[in-house]
DNA sequence: TATGAATGAGATTTCATTCAT
DNA sequence: AATGAATGAAATCTCATTCAT
């Protein structure tokens, strides 16, 4: 079971050794592996023994490259935060013209794809509730990170009364929801709207809400 | 083994029988214990012995009336999927004016106690994976019920396209999605509001959505 | 649970796969281990963790070959079977002198050295209640096959009536179900009398009720 | 489990109460469960929860009537062993001729239908392992008493030789344990006959044995 | 006399982790 | 750098027996 004082750390290290290309190589399918076997399972249900054989290596080899399951875990959660970040930042100032439009929805996309390869691990990650001040991450909710930015790059509302500032933040953890929702009930095919309906859909959403259904970027609205 | 009473289905009808009422409160209490478990470990993690323990029985008690964890939970899904179809059924068509608004924001009130209770029923639903077949339930996700009765109760749009249609639903989706997460992020602490102002929020935010932002019920808005 | 990967037919392959040397030394003390406690307590009442112990190795190698106690019997009683085939196979026609009923004595002796190693599991076949579809035989019991075999070495009688077929097949079984008895009582201890006795008296009822009492080779007879 | 040395003995006189004629029957429904049960599961396998439902009473009932599981087997090996006795001491001497022939047959008969009932138990027998001082009872094996018996009433060879003695047993064992294994095959059907011929074929069988294939009482023997 | 509910000791089974090569 | 085998702690599940009514 996941036990989460390791019994030895005698391998934990491993992770931090100088690997020749063969061993990046091995790393790389068991991250890889990794990510498939938590998608199909969830953390607690995932084997090491399942991750192994996706991986076709050894156990032996496993604990060669990380301490515990939890560290193959949370190095792939590393990953994704890094992404995350990235994806935040390229995040620039919405505006209200077409352009803006065609804008967000590139950044969608960029969402999109990184979601289609992580966001079983976004999933997941309340699940494990790995130590979290391990990783020094803030929020229980990596997307937390997308809804600052996004936030910060809505338009400031004329009115500086203190509550508009909270309504912001609340607004865009609600876009984000939304789009997280989005992407995950198109992925698994709860909704029958192929990626660029999706990304249409969204973009168009995101704008709306942002600067009202009236916005002139939408010609197909009679 | 050829076994005439095979094992693993004996306590399956456990459930099955006529309970006193003895049985029937010790029944309950394994349910409660189980919202109460699961939320707090997820569905993998948490142990039976968490759950009887905190059903104050014993394990043996626990398999006289589920055959397993599992059909513990399943026991809840079908809780919450009856109580998501009241809760759909007893949506009524929304009205632009103020007193639309309030009924909405009663039944999110609503959606918002039951949420209380099962959200985290609903959040595990995915990881557990129980197989659907055997409830006899279509949608992977309990909220589709929810988004559809929504989408049915969306003012229908003027144009006829059959893209309308799609949007419709897809819009509905949308605001349960946001409708959900709300909930979730307020009740987990993530959101610094109380239940009035979330209630309030997402009253807003689905009325203006429907209606458009300029409705007479908002006189906040400029 | 939508299992990908099913508990229960995981180690089941384990068997299935290519040991090393030292793989295959465990696999046989377990089985050894097993003929050893299923002697003892019988099918139900064997616990896996005395076969582990009688094998000195754990419980979780125990799992490493065999999926459950059930499977580790039904090897036993293919590794039976094969042995059964080979015994049965090896009879050669009865002839009415010396040298035939020699031939039956070494032929018993055979049986007896079988007997004496898998006796038990024979005993505790019916007990146990395999699946008998999963291993592919037929009759029920083991014997049947060196029934078959006997009734098959017998002289033909002279008479063509189709009753005389059953007789035959009905005369070995009669046969065979004499020899296992014995060597169970001889073994157990119930019957004063040694091996060689027990085979002598063994080669000469079974030689007399084929050819009559008043063959050659047995000169005590008055 | 079963447990050679019962916790309490609290129940353990129940079966000496005197009982009405409900409890008689209460008490009797269990019995003929609990062959039933045996017959198909055996003894360690066979749960006091089966036996109870096949008896359509409760849990609490059994214990009203037998201390545990194993007292009810002892209750019905008793009975076997009464019944065996009787049948036992019914055997009259074999005579040559046709009579004997059909004395013997009648005799066999009424084994067929003792065995039909209470075979089962004696099959369980070795597998229940239940402490024998108990029951003051002789050997492992009931049928023991059954050979005894038939050893007596085997003419008495001419040559006095303590060989001979032991072989009289040694023959009336196999030849009891030709006729117990005879009606399991068919009663199990693994033997295609009919109780009828079957009784034809021990008769005849157990006859010759004793008095050589010549004898007179055959006359369908061309 | 009868019963449904509860119990807990003991059995089975899993799987993260370590070891020897 | 890699691996197959082994381990054992911890989980699941069973069922004879007792209890309260």
């Amino acid at each position: 079971m996941a036990d989460p004082t390791p019994r030895t750390a005698r391998a934990a290290d491993a992770a931090g050794r100088e690997l020749r290309a063969r061993g990046r190589k091995t790393r790389r399918r068991l991250l890889d592996a990794g990510i498939d076997v938590f998608a199909r399972r969830g953390f607690h249900a995932a084997r090491v023994d399942d991750i192994v054989k996706a991986a076709k290596t050894s156990h032996g080899t496993f604990y060669l490259y990380f301490s515990n399951k939890e560290a193959l875990f949370a190095a792939l959660v590393a990953d994704v935060a890094d992404e995350m970040a990235d994806l935040a930042a390229s995040l620039e100032p919405i505006t209200a013209d077409a352009a803006g439009r065609e804008a967000l929805r590139a950044w969608l996309s960029r969402f999109s794809e990184l979601y289609e390869r992580y966001g079983p691990i976004l999933r997941t990650w309340t699940e494990a509730e790995i130590d979290q001040s391990e990783l020094g991450r803030m929020g229980t909710d990596l997307l937390g990170e997308l809804a600052v930015a996004l936030a910060a790059q809505l338009p400031t509302p004329k009115r500086a009364k203190a509550r508009d500032r909270i309504d912001n933040d609340v607004a865009a953890l609600a876009l984000v929801a939304m789009i997280e929702r989005f992407n995950y009930f198109v992925l698994s095919g709860q909704v029958g709207a192929d990626r660029d309906a999706m990304l249409d859909t969204l973009a168009d959403s995101v704008h709306d809400a942002v600067f009202g259904a009236a916005a002139e970027h939408r010609p197909r609205v009679s």
